[in-house]
DNA sequence: TTAATTATTGCATATTATTGCAATATATGC
DNA sequence: GCATATATTGCAATAATATGCAATAATTAA
């Protein structure tokens, strides 16, 4: 979010009103909503000014606006809706603290998620990785970044989150030899290792997982010494836990069993 | 930068029209937007010039004049409103008449392309068959259809008309014998063929008229007998072509050909 | 070649769009 | 109901754009 703040102050004269355009977009799609006083902030103008954004963006079909901000109009992530919109600031801090991470040539695997897409709503634009993903928000994200290339795994739609599974789409990730993988935590515990609520999906992580030479997961602080149905990996596959509090109390058994805590 | 200017500065006299033209797509596809005094600044010429340029190569379709500058176009109309353009009145005339083909249990390809997408937009709600493509704005119009799977071809991304490409999605397509297939045409001429201005999309095409039992051509009537540097198929491949003015001279030598013409 | 025509460019001017601010009205949560 | 937050409206300052016009460059015809 501070990075956000000062590139906006840097260019508070020559910000062109179609890249606030796109970045409320952007912040839409990820968070499935934006406020009025947040957009405000992030990009250095009135919130006068934001609401006439949101109105235009309204009339043009993109956006709904209500009052105090925005939701999506309903067309792309409908099904998202559930998950998502709740803990957007610790998404982006999450997201913040996930770009160091990434380097130049590096083929990295972004698995499904709210929380891997808001990393790839700040990929910065001079950042050149392949990105493998089942993801279709990801895709849609990633579809101007000029210097990204991605890779999509076919398969079959699986519509309530919006990606691909089944056999072909394990197959394809098969097929890949990733550097990085970002890994959305539905829940993990540090004994019980990682777990999410569906099937399908905890097969295709777990190929994913099998295909990365290094597994970062992205997990805010509730989601931790949580289980669901489905096992995924244990803890110790994991090299790092990316999270919006790093110094929490029950961070200390992953702390422990050497996993790295940013 | 500097280099630039200073190249500017020496040529002063002699700088044609056209390399500004070239300089202002360069700087556009590289930065993902220009302003208006940059660059007058680098191109020695006044803001009034620029503003013609950009408002020349907004006519040409290159990229969106905005204030201030510009930006590309948005390759794809990611919302739903914003297809009318896309969305001609014979795109629509078109996809009404493709409905009728369509038939419940059937597995069906989707082809890339505005006419497919079109069809796409108005599937009926009790229309139950399994739908194969690698068009991302496809699979997002289908997202929220209750009755369609959807199959996705994985792959390379293909930034431009936003489908994916590549031996991955050949692969994919080979495995799958379809019913049907909705191919959008670019160009059909009644001795040579169908043909595209793309090498990789031609490939594509290609894989999936092979694996389709029936193929149904999408084409306004300006696509005919015009003819594009890749192949694709013979005109006798073709069963089926759904045009906006069946009634035209054009189409006599497909009749003949004993293609139904609709 | 020269002269006539056309296109390009920059400047001055009028017009319009954008933005932030203030005053007022309206909704929302407690 | 009250306090707070959000919307609406009108307005003024600024910035961007459109337009007409004159100067210059490039093209064409003779």
């Amino acid at each position: 979010m501070h990075i956000i703040a000062i590139y906006a102050a840097q260019n508070r004269k020559t910000m062109l009103k179609e890249e606030r355009f796109k970045h409320i977009l952007n912040r839409l799609s990820t968070d499935n909503k934006v406020l009025l006083h947040e957009l405000s902030k992030e990009l250095n103008v009135s919130t006068d000014t934001i609401r006439r954004d949101l109105k235009e963006l309204d009339d043009q079909g993109l956006l709904k606006a209500v009052r105090g901000g925005a939701v999506p109009h309903s067309p792309v992530p409908h099904n998202f809706k559930d998950r998502i919109g709740y803990n957007s600031e610790s998404k982006q801090i999450i997201a913040q603290k996930a770009l160091p991470l990434l380097q130049d040539g590096q083929v990295v695997i972004f698995d499904g998620g709210t929380s891997t897409l808001a990393v790839a709503s700040i990929l910065p634009e001079d950042l050149r990785i392949t990105v493998v993903t089942n993801s279709f928000p990801i895709v849609t994200m990633l579809a101007e970044h000029k210097n990204v290339e991605v890779l999509f795994a076919g398969g079959r739609l699986f519509k309530r989150s919006f990606v691909t599974t089944g056999h072909e789409t394990m197959r394809f990730f098969k097929n890949i030899r990733a550097d990085l993988c970002l890994l959305g935590i539905c829940s993990i515990h540090s004994s019980l290792g990682t777990t999410t609520p569906d099937y399908e999906e905890s097969e295709v992580k777990k190929v994913i997982i099998n295909n990365s030479q290094e597994i970062i997961a992205l997990s805010s602080i509730e989601k931790l010494e949580t289980v669901e149905p489905y096992y995924i990996c244990p803890t110790e596959d994991i090299s790092t836990i990316i999270t919006n509090q790093p110094k929490e109390a029950k961070l200390k058994p992953y702390i422990e069993a050497g996993i790295q805590i940013v």
